[in-house]
DNA sequence: TCAATATTGTTAGGCACCATAATATAAACA
DNA sequence: TGTTTATATTATGGTGCCTAACAATATTGA
């Protein structure tokens, strides 16, 4: 996501609406600063995996591993939930076992299955990163109080539910 | 940015809480949520620009041309505005002037610059572009109301000015 | 004036993240 | 049994970034 450093002025706002007649600048100029203000969180984001040596595509996929009671999933079924095609979990997989965090095991009831297991280096890298994870999340979110954090995630349900109007 | 389908559930959460002591599990769900969002919005951006056959890298560069009152922009400020690095300039010009989108054209004054201008057919571009993403960003804002909107970009405002939290 | 320095843009090379299509293998079904 | 379906991988390629090295040009200042 291309990082936008330079936000539209007013004046750049109005040119577009003399060109674009029945514009709605406020419209605009707000879904910059959201998308904006999107892409300045997830950087933020991977700037914290980045000092435990992840990224978030495997990041997630670690996170999911760590979801079941096992600690064992299968391709398909991280695909599924991370919402990529299997090729890709092939990839993502691919980076993770060539860092010994996770193992592919042969299914011994399925034989076209793998499971893919969280490794002891796995979960301890997890350890590593989860707890400094945890307090950078809470002192981010802690900068708004419950009530102002619950409205802006309903305002922002509200969005994502109507992400059909830009269809 | 892998759009996680699946949020954590309270007992994932809880899970999660177990193993490392001290978390703070709204902090983290609404983290994630707000990640969610940001994908999903992201997303949809990405689906509108494409039915114009745009993508938001280009997109975005051709928005930064357009502000522009010459149309004319050089790729050292390009990059600047964009946020990021020269070399990746020089590849979202290499295919909006693959396209004839843009063109770059000598500096008269400094032989080291170029010219990046806006053409005709960028300029078309976009005039069939912006009427769609006016109305499509109109209509999705607009399922907030003006007071909701405002308090929705304070809250990500606040976020963002407290990211350095994160570090 | 001219040599050192700074700036501009590109190239080369690389990584992460994603997709589609084709393939091989195995399971399920009828 | 034979066909269909499911699983995972490979091959290939596009997009969005990066760093490092480079060539050309401009600027500066002794």
């Amino acid at each position: 996501m291309l990082l936008l450093k330079e936000l539209p002025t007013a004046k750049s706002l109005e040119k577009f609406a003399a060109r674009y007649p029945g514009t709605n600048v406020r419209a605009i100029s707000d879904f910059v600063s959201l998308l904006r203000a999107s892409a300045d969180i997830s950087q933020a984001l991977d700037k914290l995996l980045a000092k435990h040596g992840l990224l978030q595509g495997r990041w997630w996929i670690l996170v999911l591993l760590m979801r079941q009671d096992d600690l064992t999933s299968s391709p398909t079924d991280l695909a599924a939930k991370a919402g990529v095609t299997k090729a890709s979990i092939t990839g993502f997989i691919d980076g993770l076992e060539r860092e010994g965090l996770v193992i592919r095991l042969p299914d011994p009831i399925d034989r076209r299955k793998y499971l893919i297991r969280l490794t002891a280096a796995g979960l301890q890298k997890l350890d590593e990163t989860i707890p400094d994870y945890n307090s950078k999340v809470d002192a981010l979110m802690s900068s708004l109080g419950e009530q102002e954090r619950d409205e802006m995630l309903r305002s922002l349900k509200t969005l994502t539910a109507n992400l059909e109007l830009m269809r």
